[in-house]
DNA sequence: GAAGCAGATGCGAGACGTTGCAATATCAGG
DNA sequence: CCTGATATTGCAACGTCTCGCATCTGCTTC
């Protein structure tokens, strides 16, 4: 337990091409990037900047932090991950090709749900109509109280 | 420079109040709560917890951080300061009494706007008819490009 | 105004990130 | 394969919070 991020056996993306797209943009492709990139191929769902370390570390274990969190950055330029954040502001990790989405997060119970690109479209063209401002989807967390613990807090 | 918030010589809020807040809630008065809270008075707009902090410490030397930020949690729990967090996941903490607001911050160009309450509706209403979710406006942050930005990253 | 019961504080440690810098390693070229 | 340019890494220090715990203190009672 802990993030909702799990380890599957393999994965539909193509992160062979990564190399790739990392010398098209005069990065370097390292022993460092290659863990990470391991660690992420097998990594489903929403995790934390500690928890992908943690992995990388039982790949790799000289594993260090900030090497860790530039390459996410590095990723993150590329597009190759995405990160919002908890209710308690820290970073959330995700695989793009599960689809652009927003997050919501429950503060009675920390249930976490995806909110699809096509249901955040509401309040995207709210921000776009209203004030111009292009929402950043991807980043986009909201929180408060879902069903189930709104009903428990109005008695 | 560094935050919105900004000191302004007085303030309407009946802050004289508070200490019988506390004292309803079985909560104790304090000589570092009186300085938090007579920082608070003085401020205007949104402001971080280091910057609290560092106008505690200009008040009372003293002040250890750890109380700052137990104090604000006590704070907000009585419904006198509000909390969100800016794109980067710190906190920015904000005067309620100028009206239950969202966020709305720039990723170009570091700026930072309100959503009124009524503006929010959308959002809210939009989450509640298709989850029954309740949204947290005062802890709503949004982060996009605002209207000039966008237009420079589209060429 | 002394005693006692919580509630608060101070402090130290720790989790999560970020940053500056010197030392390394990748990669293109010759 | 050696070389040079520069992208990256490792490391250490720092900033922002959070927590546990022993000590202290505000507040009520008598
Ligand atoms: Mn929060
Ligand atoms: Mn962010
Ligand atoms: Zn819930
Ligand atoms: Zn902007």
């Amino acid at each position: 337990m802990g993030s909702s991020g799990s380890y599957v056996p393999t994965r539909p993306v193509d992160w062979s091409e990564i190399r790739a797209q990392l010398r098209a943009s005069g990065l370097r492709w390292t022993p460092q990037r290659r863990t990470l990139i391991e660690v992420l191929s097998r990594t489903d769902g929403h995790v934390t900047g500690a928890e992908l370390i943690e992995r990388c570390r039982s790949v790799d274990p000289t594993t260090i932090p900030s090497t860790v969190y530039r390459t996410l950055d590095v990723l993150e330029g590329l597009g190759l991950v995405r990160h919002s954040h908890g209710a308690n502001g820290r970073e959330e990790f995700h695989v793009l090709p599960s689809g652009v989405h927003g997050h919501l997060h429950c503060t009675g119970c920390g249930s976490t749900w995806e909110i699809p690109a096509d249901e955040a479209a509401e309040v995207v063209e709210s921000l776009r109509a209203s004030r111009r401002f292009a929402v950043d989807v991807t980043h986009l967390s909201i929180s408060g109280q879902c069903a189930g613990c709104s009903e428990k807090t109005a008695h």
